[in-house]
DNA sequence: CGTTAGCACTCATTAAGGTCGAGTGCTAAC
DNA sequence: GTTAGCACTCGACCTTAATGAGTGCTAACG
């Protein structure tokens, strides 16, 4: 059995009238609001038919159908027709992320919560990765006795800085010495390339100051790499807006959603950067199984081809994915375009 | 009528029992669990009285009584033994908060995760009050043309940076004078009392570069006084201990719950450092009427007798108040004496 | 042969009635 | 002053019945 032109507009029917109400969508209903010019019966018989296909499925016997997860698949690969964003919410976010180009952590967090509230979804944000930055300066400056701050900058912009101990002999020369020589080695390389290529030549060079280089690469790496503070963390936004959905008036689902939530790495894991584009990851698609009834739609923003950090809206599996990813990828736009001039400029 | 011994200890029991099972109790119950030597209708007649003196109350007519808000604070007030933190609590806490003196935000940030865990409620933890903070010294590292890093030490140990625009012609010489003048006049001193005492003192040395000054001033203010990006932050810990709470097994209190919790600037509000000692706010006590049937437990850190930040517990007014005081107690000496050996090295 | 009307059937939801039990207040006896 | 006894209250829980939206099947229609 195919999927005809009739079955198609039954399905599309049944998914947005699903998507407004929550409710299981009956063959009279669909009759009575999308105007098809065929008869409840022959709705049901069709019906029938999509639910062999598996797209659609009842509750239970005897109330309306709603769609499954393939529904869904099948509804966004190939029917749903591509909302556009509306003139003024595209307003709305140039106006709030143009705001605040100075600070790329608050841009980014700021991202977040705007998508939330243009959606009524939860948002999730993952900041620029910071295993892909490379290094650009770095600085000490005088602190107590025994003590420096260490100021990094990398070259996505991102500015660090931690106190670290440094021994009461070690002189202000010799840490411009040190710092000079990350300098003129580093500029432009990632840590890994460091390590691999240019750590016996600090060495070499730098001797006397071995306990000090370790602790200074130690740190370095930490802020490079993979130091989970500052960015590559995960911003969330609207969670609270999954209380409105009637899918949620359960505090054992809540519990469970809010958990994953909580433990940002969890999410940070499957939202990985990706290729181009927006995906969408619905239902039972998702590898985790908490979010069973939810479903996933990320984007990757860039910055010169190169992929940062991703940006996503999570919502239950009855949601409106036009909408939701023509946000999205609207979103995305609008950050890769930002940080690019930002980078230009 | 007043609160003879019995009546005390009758009313002891009630609130220790209903915050235990989270059911209204029952007299018979009473004569049961506790062994007081009187029958369950000596009991009832005392448990009329305390209802009359406005201590406890009915959710319905014939059901067990329930300790009203007065009540808690009766037995806070007069009635609670105070608890002492188990010696394995205080390991714990040593062990997980010296791990990371480091980082003045990390320690903080950690101390509120710590105390939700320990308790099982939801801990608020408001970072170093900025206001208080004063400057210590800054610096300016050149970045891209036309642009540098600013950054900021103050006293408190805390390090910021930001970028600033410069003007393309202006060099680094210049730079470094202001920084010096900066950290010359300012040291030790906070952002009002600069602006009172020595601002048109630093107009007159460097007039050339007022609009510089100017943007950095402004910068120099949001960073010491108000900005509320990092610290003077809220962290909350456990917010889902809440859902656990049979009291809260509803989703529209959870929604107003959490709300609260989300605007961090509002919690911020009634959380302002005070002077010594614990404070408890009880159910309706509370000026939030969200709040209306949690309680607070605060207690402040300082450093040198000067409050610093304000560190609490929220759980339901059904909670276990000797636990949680004793709780917050040990954590703000805690924090105190750790952030005193701190700057004193 | 596809479409439709009619009809019996299913099943969640809601309201109404009934029982149970924990708890109270009152009274009278100890 | 304390306690036992008893009638009464009221939420919690269960059962039952009514309702209604929706289905599947069958037979008739064009």
């Amino acid at each position: 059995m195919q999927m005809d032109e009739r079955k198609k507009k039954i399905l599309r029917a049944i998914v947005q009238d699903y998507v407004n109400t929550a409710e299981p969508v009956g063959s009279r209903t669909i009759a009575r609001k999308f105007d098809l010019g065929i008869s409840p019966a022959t709705i049901r018989n069709e019906m029938s038919d999509i639910e062999d296909l598996g797209l659609i499925e009842q509750p239970h016997t005897s109330s309306g159908r709603i769609p499954s997860d393939a529904g869904y698949r099948y509804y966004v690969d190939c029917l749903m027709e591509k909302t556009k964003v509306s003139e003024d919410e595209k307003e709305v976010i140039e106006r709030e992320t143009t705001q605040r180009i100075a600070e790329i952590q608050s841009v980014i967090s700021h991202s977040s919560k705007l998508l939330s509230e243009l959606t009524h979804l939860t948002s999730i944000v993952v900041g620029p990765d910071k295993g892909n930055s490379a290094f650009s300066q770095m600085h000490f400056l005088p602190y107590q006795s025994g003590k420096a701050i260490m100021v990094v900058v990398k070259e996505n912009g991102v500015v660090e800085n931690q106190i670290v101990e440094i021994g009461e002999n070690v002189t202000a020369e010799e840490l411009q010495r040190i710092a000079n020589l990350f300098n003129h080695k580093m500029r432009g390389h990632s840590m890994t390339e460091v390590k691999r290529d240019f750590l016996h030549e600090i060495y070499n060079e730098l001797s006397r100051q071995r306990y000090l280089i370790d602790h200074a690469l130690e740190l370095l790496t930490a802020i490079l790499d993979n130091k989970p503070q500052e960015s590559n963390k995960v911003y969330l936004g609207g969670t609270l807006n999954m209380l409105n959905q009637p899918e949620f008036q359960d505090v054992e689902k809540i519990k469970n959603l809010f958990q994953v939530f909580e433990e940002g790495d969890q999410i940070k894991q499957f939202l990985r950067p990706k290729l181009e584009g927006i995906t969408v990851t619905i239902g039972g698609e998702n590898i985790m199984k908490e979010l069973k009834d939810c479903s996933v739609i990320t984007g990757t923003y860039c910055v010169e081809g190169e992929p940062l950090g991703t940006i996503g809206l999570i919502g239950p599996t009855r949601m409106d994915y036009g909408k939701s990813m023509a946000m999205v990828e609207y979103m995305t736009r609008t950050l890769t375009e930002l940080l690019t001039k930002r980078r230009r400029k």
